[in-house]
DNA sequence: TTCTAATCGAGACGGTACGTCCCGTCTTGCC
DNA sequence: GGCAAGACGGGACGTACCGTCTCGATTAGAA
């Protein structure tokens, strides 16, 4: 949840001569405001006028630092990060999968992000910028899936002959599918189980 | 599902004596416009201003069959059916589940579909209405790989103690991930892999 | 207000064979309702819905009798008649102005009928159908004065060369400018004074 | 009568400090449209929307400036003024009667004019607001004959004692009658008999 | 310290959509 | 066939946001 990227568009912007850079106060405040709204608004009923509005801020000081909503939220989100912490070995292809899939479970316990992320997913084919934000967070996923995978093959766990796409999709979108569509909850219990049926399905 | 309900609200609400009946060919070119629209604009993009004008109909047309935007999903949505059709028994897990995941794409395969199902999925939490129209399809289809299942079970492919939810999730989950949320193809071959793993976890 | 009229759209219209004819209690209510909505509304906010509604009628009656608004003022009002009943000679210029203007006062007293002569009037530019039918009124008053001021000529109280059309607008327009433009009311002793400038007026 | 009001509502409205000032061409605009609108359609016809699409400006931008129709018309009514502009003493009763007619006659000659008059005529009962409008210019123009007549006494054309109600409708209301109500014309030989007769009514 | 240009809050602008109401026409089944 | 009931396409109502734009006033870096 770290903010510490380059910032590339904002706290820059100084002109040659003179003087006059974005004020944080202000972008911190729309940042805020912005979240608070998603939430209780939902994507689609987000409102940058009352975003702007109730972070006591202009809306042209909005529109300075974002053209419009999608990006709005592409630069939030890639700035919050939606980060899935890195996992550490377990020596084993199920303790891999386990520590994956509460890692996964750590995002998306919260409610707030389980909304944000089905918004964004639903929004990503219409919203081509939404849809680069997303990716790389996708990608990264991905790598560590795949990461493990290898893990596993170099142990003998799994044939290297193994479909890298099919079996990432089959870590990541039961525990996804259970607590953002179906919204039920996930016990340790429920994550074991599923580890463990993963892995036979990996194995086969 | 079937849509042999009894139509309670259109089609009928005929007065006592007299006459006035809502045109079907009205009801028609509203629902045609209304799934356009939702496909290309998304679910709260959705004007139905705009349903009613390229469906060439008064505005009061429309709102004198549904009062919101969300009775109007819910509704249509449960007229339609969302139909993943029944399947008829293979013979063994592995051909069961290849059967069910066909019925699957077979739906996912719309482009127009795959949207309106994300969205769904994305507004069903904001909008109570939709999540009730929305929970008996996910129920249907739950009992569909229930029995699929069940008859594993019989045939002692599958042990019977297993987690049904859990199963039922490693079935439909990927299939969904990859076509809705990646946004990717799935071809034969992927389905036939996919349903060989399911089948090892399952039988794990 | 006699309605013995050829009524020749109305109260006919029965079948060669068979049965039906307009019920007169249904256009008895149309007309009473027309007036009321049209006193407390004006002639542009009259709402033709409104009147079949409040004459507990479906709008097809109203409209199987006339096709439009003006029409069907036009008709009432032709029926009712606006008659500004004839006057008998009183000998003297001054004697006969003063019959006169009390014969417009007469009409000119009541709220309603005085709304309805100012919207008429307002109105008669912009629809051709109203002024056809308030021509033959006004045309009728001028008819009225004209005997008067002939008779005065005869009498030798008027010169022959005094010119009608301005004489007979110094007759009407003061009254009406009074009762029905400025609101005010007119007493026995205005209508007498107002009698005697006119008569004088008219000698010069 | 003079515009040099304060002018409390429009071209000013900026905020402490800040700007955003209505914009004075899209005032503008509106005024036109309005006139062309209710001179076309009528008071009661008017359309608020079809002024704002017809002068190319947003409702809001409208609605902004007056809270309804009657708010607008009164507004715009005190600012076009409606003036009858003054007159200079001629000497003698007849000839200020000639002048203060041609005065008349100036501004009901514009058939726009003469349609917005009526209707305001017919509407200002209705319509409390309009008619505080109307009553000031009213009032001015019975100044005006009064004026006149004071002179006259003055000059001992007339007798002090009299009615100067009567005498003042006695001035107006033929050439508005004749103008306005019956949609005749008037040439410079009616207007000099309508004094000559006037000015022997008034003498009486 | 002074200059100066980009920032700020405010909000007007042309638009679009909302959901309601009424227009005048058309259609249905009862009488 | 007249009747009531009311659905139909159309369009205006007044409100809320959209994203753009223009105002002085503020503010902080470069001179």
């Amino acid at each position: 949840m770290e903010r510490n990227r380059s910032d590339d568009k904002i706290d820059r912007a100084r002109s040659p001569s003179g003087a006059a850079v974005m004020r944080t106060d202000v972008t911190e405040a729309l940042t805020r405001a912005f979240f608070n709204d998603w939430a209780s608004a939902g994507y689609s009923g987000l409102s940058l006028e009352r975003v702007a509005r109730s972070a006591g801020v202009g809306k042209a000081a909005l529109y300075r630092r974002w053209p419009d909503k999608a990006a709005m939220a592409s630069d939030l989100l890639s700035r919050v990060g939606l980060t899935i912490t890195d996992v550490e070995e377990q020596g084993s292809l199920e303790g891999d999968l386990k520590a994956a899939l509460f890692a996964i479970r750590r995002v998306l316990r919260h409610r707030q992000v389980r909304r944000i992320v089905m918004d964004l997913h639903a929004e990503m084919e219409r919203t081509p910028a939404l849809g680069q934000t997303i990716r790389p967070f996708q990608r990264a996923r991905r790598e560590r899936i795949n990461a493990l995978i290898n893990r596993a093959i170099e142990r003998g766990e799994v044939a290297p002959s193994i479909d890298r796409e099919t079996a990432a999709d089959l870590v990541a979108a039961p525990l996804y599918w259970r607590l953002a569509v179906l919204g039920r909850r996930s016990d340790r219990t429920h994550v074991e189980q599923l580890a463990r049926m993963i892995a036979s399905a990996l194995r086969a």
